[in-house]
RNA sequence: GGCCCGUUGGUGAAGCGGUUAACACACCAGCCUUUCACGCUGGCAUGCAGGGGUUCGAAUCCCCUACGGGUCACCA
């Protein structure tokens, strides 16, 4: 069997979507897994949907990712140009043959033309399909219709009578019928070529061997067949991967509130690629055998399980809550440092720290992410979870103010205050622990009747991370204000 | 409307003719802990969309129905 080779060819046409990550991503593991090729190429034949910065903006969300390529528009490769814009004089050489051979024609119906005949199907209750009236132009007619000005797309003849069988390596051989699929247009007026052309062309001519993408291209697929058929190249092996749905079931569309849907949006709330790649393998996707028991993976580990024949027919839901729990985990398996790399630059736009953060802030950003670390979702979330920590008083919540109105509490909180004051040096959660010993021994207070006060009385909370590492962060003088602040305002934070 | 694809718990899913229908998320209960979180333990589908077959035996094979989806573009 020929060397494998795979490839994602996304439009540049916004931001790298989570279900076009998923179809490089299995693409990508396809080639690995087989010592393949993966090559990124760009589909910029729709010239007015492109945006400028798509391209560069996918391909870094890629490599983000840690989806890397062998072959694509940065890198080059035995199959360059990547782009199908800079590969027009491919097309024409191809759609040349096909004129010739009678397989493709022009044709001269005008947009409106179209439509009104679309319509007037759909109205009809009949499939909408091209009629065919330009098929059996006269050389005459056609000199009329050039003569009016019409510059003419041209149309692949669809064969009649034929069965198409289409080799899906997740869904077996699926069969249609030729007679469904009207003439469809391989090139516009102005010479570039649609989709379903450029496509072929470039596969064949780039040798891939196995294409992987969404199921939305299965009903595609047949007229790519043909057109294979008819430029005399071997199709290859399709892979449609099924649909990803949105947690109401729905299909995902891009304005979909309920699902954060473009890679970089991950990526700047903090969500680590090794998540989002196993979340995103997972979503129809399942290991073979014992290791369908397991559900954490490395991308080294998918590579060597990766199977195109375990991809799933049926669609699958985006579970977010999922993607949380993966991404908390991925997050309490890395070390403080990288998440504290991650954090700092929320915590700076937050105006939390400084723009430049001093060995000293960084020390002390690095102990908070390490306080917060279990609890954390996505890196973004240190802000809003930390917040406590930056204001000048704590905010009492109604669980804090039920505690506080204990009668030992003023007794408690004096005794703390009594004790940091007559402490000197540094502050540790061991010297912390041994302070509050003291207290627990003057007043006769222990355990929750201790502890709660002045974990409200400080945070304004009655839960929280550990209690001593919290007052030691939060830094002697806050925590006296706090206290003292409490006490001396008691009764209108208590009314 | 034609053609295609799909349907196992709230979710991701394993299952490939004989299983107590894995595992994980979520949820519930308990343990741990000064609290929360983490962690740990246990619970959670009498049934595999519905109905017919085939078979000694079906979530697994076949047919029909229902429901969901894709496509039928000078978009990919």
């Amino acid at each position: 069997m020929a060397k494998v080779r795979t490839r994602y060819a996304p439009s540049p046409t916004g931001h790298l979507h989570i279900g076009g990550a998923r179809t490089a991503l299995f693409s990508y593991l396809w080639a690995r897994k087989n010592g393949g090729s993966f090559v990124v190429r760009i589909e910029d034949t729709d010239v007015e949907r492109n945006v400028a910065d798509a391209e560069k903006k996918q391909m870094e969300a890629l490599k983000w990712l840690g989806i890397d390529w062998d072959e694509s528009v940065d890198v080059g490769g035995p199959h360059a140009p990547y782009r199908s814009m800079e590969r027009l004089d491919l097309y024409q050489t191809h759609l040349d043959k096909l004129l010739e051979g009678g397989q493709a024609y022009p044709c001269y119906c005008t947009q409106e033309e179209l439509d009104r005949e679309r319509e007037k199907q759909l109205a009809e209750g009949v499939a909408p399909k091209y009629s065919g009236r330009c098929r059996h132009l006269s050389e005459e007619e056609r000199e009329a219709f050039e003569k009016e000005g019409r510059v003419p797309s041209i149309r692949f003849r669809v064969p009649e009578g034929r069965t198409i069988t289409v080799r899906d390596e997740v869904r077996g051989e699926v069969r249609f019928d030729s007679d469904g699929v009207g003439d469809f247009i391989i090139q516009r007026p102005d010479g570039r070529p649609t989709y379903n052309f450029a496509v072929v062309v470039d596969d064949a001519l780039m040798e891939i061997t196995h294409v992987v993408r969404a199921e939305e291209h299965l009903s595609n697929t047949p007229r790519q067949i043909l057109l294979y058929e008819a430029l005399g190249f071997e199709p290859p092996v399709f892979a449609h991967a099924s649909l990803i749905l949105n947690p109401d079931g729905k299909k995902m569309s891009k304005r979909d509130e309920s699902v954060i849907q473009f890679i970089d949006q991950y990526r700047e709330l903090g969500y680590l690629p090794e998540s989002i790649i196993n979340f995103l393998v997972l979503l129809g996707w399942a290991p073979e055998g014992e290791k369908a028991e397991e559900e954490i993976f490395s991308k080294e580990e998918l590579i060597d399980l990766f199977s195109l024949k375990r991809v799933s027919k049926a669609p699958a839901v985006f579970d977010t809550g999922k993607l949380k729990w993966m991404n908390n985990h991925y997050i309490k398996e890395s070390s403080t440092e990288r998440i504290t790399d991650l954090a700092i630059p929320h915590l700076a736009r937050a105006g939390r720290i400084s723009e430049n953060p001093t060995g000293e802030e960084l020390e002390w950003v690095s102990r908070l992410v390490g306080l917060y670390k279990e609890q954390l979702d996505y890196v973004a979330q240190i802000v809003e979870l930390t917040e406590m920590f930056f204001r000048e008083e704590a905010r009492y919540s109604g669980e804090a103010k039920e505690v506080l109105s204990g009668e030992q509490v003023p007794e408690v909180v004096e005794g703390f205050i009594k004790q940091l004051e007559t402490f000197e040096g540094a502050l540790t959660p061991g010297e912390v622990k041994a302070l509050l010993k003291t207290v627990q021994k003057e007043t006769g207070h222990k355990g929750k009747k201790l502890f709660m006060p002045i974990r409200a009385a400080v945070t304004g909370e009655v839960h929280g991370p550990d209690l001593r590492e919290t007052i030691c962060l939060l830094g002697k003088e806050k925590v006296l204000a706090r206290l003292k602040g409490f006490l001396e305002r008691r009764d209108q934070i208590l009314a």
